[in-house]
DNA sequence: ATTGATTTTAAACAATCGTTTAATACAATC
DNA sequence: GATTGTATTAAACGATTGTTTAAAATCAAT
């Protein structure tokens, strides 16, 4: 894999992975190099230095996600639940998702843990459009009277959701067995999963457990419609 | 800060904040050595080893919290409602409270995100216990035929929005202005607000926009009861 | 074929890492 | 007070790091 007829393509597919599994620290220009099959010098004469390599990942890193699971374009008119669900679902899709390598996202974590001085221009730039996507949806359903900072915190509610899989993704594994794992943890078995609660808490489908105020509703979780 | 006449303990003081910041790579044993006082074999005489003192000072760090912050003993009868409420709150305060140096989280969030082989009994040990107990609450309010899967999926989702603010905690800065950090992302407001988001997921509580079958409701989320 | 610029390589560089060693300081025991 | 065992230090070690250098190879254009 990551071959490519330019040095520096080579490089930079090869720098991806490297990152994403040791961390800036850690990986050595050294396994790059060694993994793209070009000389160590490779780096310096291509890059300037290990930093800058490292920079240029991760922004490519984010773009090629992006326009590899690209948020759906709604035609208007769409009902505020299926954009939900849609959203929901590319995010899994993009933190999860087996289309593509699972490094680019692994990356992106390890940048939003301890997100590198140089790397927060792309935070601004490719997370607060979506986020902003999200706000524009959940303000067709909300009280017009929510303020900001509510709407902020039921989108960082949804996205904490997503994210939780990719950041955890190990922790839960240990947490389940093998068996509920693969059979209950698929990427639409936890947008469905997700959907369900982030519309249940809106109001906009059926609540996980009994209603409220009322316990004439007896129509519970239902698996499939 | 971190005295005492113990090197052993003073090197351990100083690990915790250091690998909590750099990463066990990145971190050095000089460095720690340094702000510990003590001399650069210190490290290997007290631990054997870099990745020992690693070890122990993860363990150190969730232990410390653990006791620092317990989760309360309900007496029996407690309200379901009252429990989840206050199991968000201490699972936040935690992850952000200032009432302990916030390295400790921060270098859990570290494991989390790629464990160490050597910490994964840690993994099972101090989450599963917590986890374990969430379900419990859940299964208060649940019914009886939810899907194990389904109990555990509540329960990532309840978890997820809380570690959220600490991993993704500078991303969130940044996305936010400085005012409405100040004013709403305190441990409380945070707290307050996913316990509204999961009460009313659970149809324990309003619902945060319209009713999901019926328009008669008009009281939403309030603020403080 | 020769030139000149660019690309690629092998080798070395200086710095820093974790760790070890051997000498020293200290305290307790006989 | 000599001795024994532990604690602590300064210094050095070997390995590895990112980076540089200077030579070799490659290629396009005259």
């Amino acid at each position: 894999m990551a071959n490519s007829d330019d040095p520096r393509d080579r490089i930079l597919n090869a720098a991806g992975p490297v990152f994403a599994e040791k961390g800036f620290q850690a990986a050595t220009v050294r396994d790059i190099c060694h993994e793209a099959g070009v000389n160590v010098a490779g780096v310096n004469y291509y890059f300037g230095d290990k930093e800058r390599l490292y920079i240029e990942t991760v922004k490519r890193a984010r773009q090629i996600r992006g326009q590899q699971v690209p948020m759906p374009d709604w035609p208007p008119g769409t009902p505020t639940e299926e954009k939900l669900r849609q959203f929901i679902f590319t995010m899994l899709k993009r933190m999860l998702g087996v289309t593509a390598a699972p490094w680019q996202p692994r990356l992106m974590m390890r940048e939003i843990l301890s997100p590198t001085a140089a790397c927060k221009e792309l935070v601004q730039e490719y997370f607060r459009p979506d986020f902003n996507l999200l706000l524009g949806i959940l303000d067709e359903v909300l009280p017009p009277d929510t303020p900001l900072h509510k709407r902020q915190q039921i989108g960082f509610s949804i996205v904490g959701q997503c994210v939780f899989y990719r950041m955890a993704g190990e922790v839960v594994a240990l947490l389940l067995s093998d068996e509920e794992r693969m059979e209950h943890y698929s990427v639409e078995d936890l947008a469905e999963h997700i959907s369900q609660v982030c519309l249940a808490s809106l109001g906009l489908g059926p609540p996980l457990a009994g209603s409220f105020d009322d316990e004439s509703k007896l129509s519970q979780t239902s698996e499939a419609p």
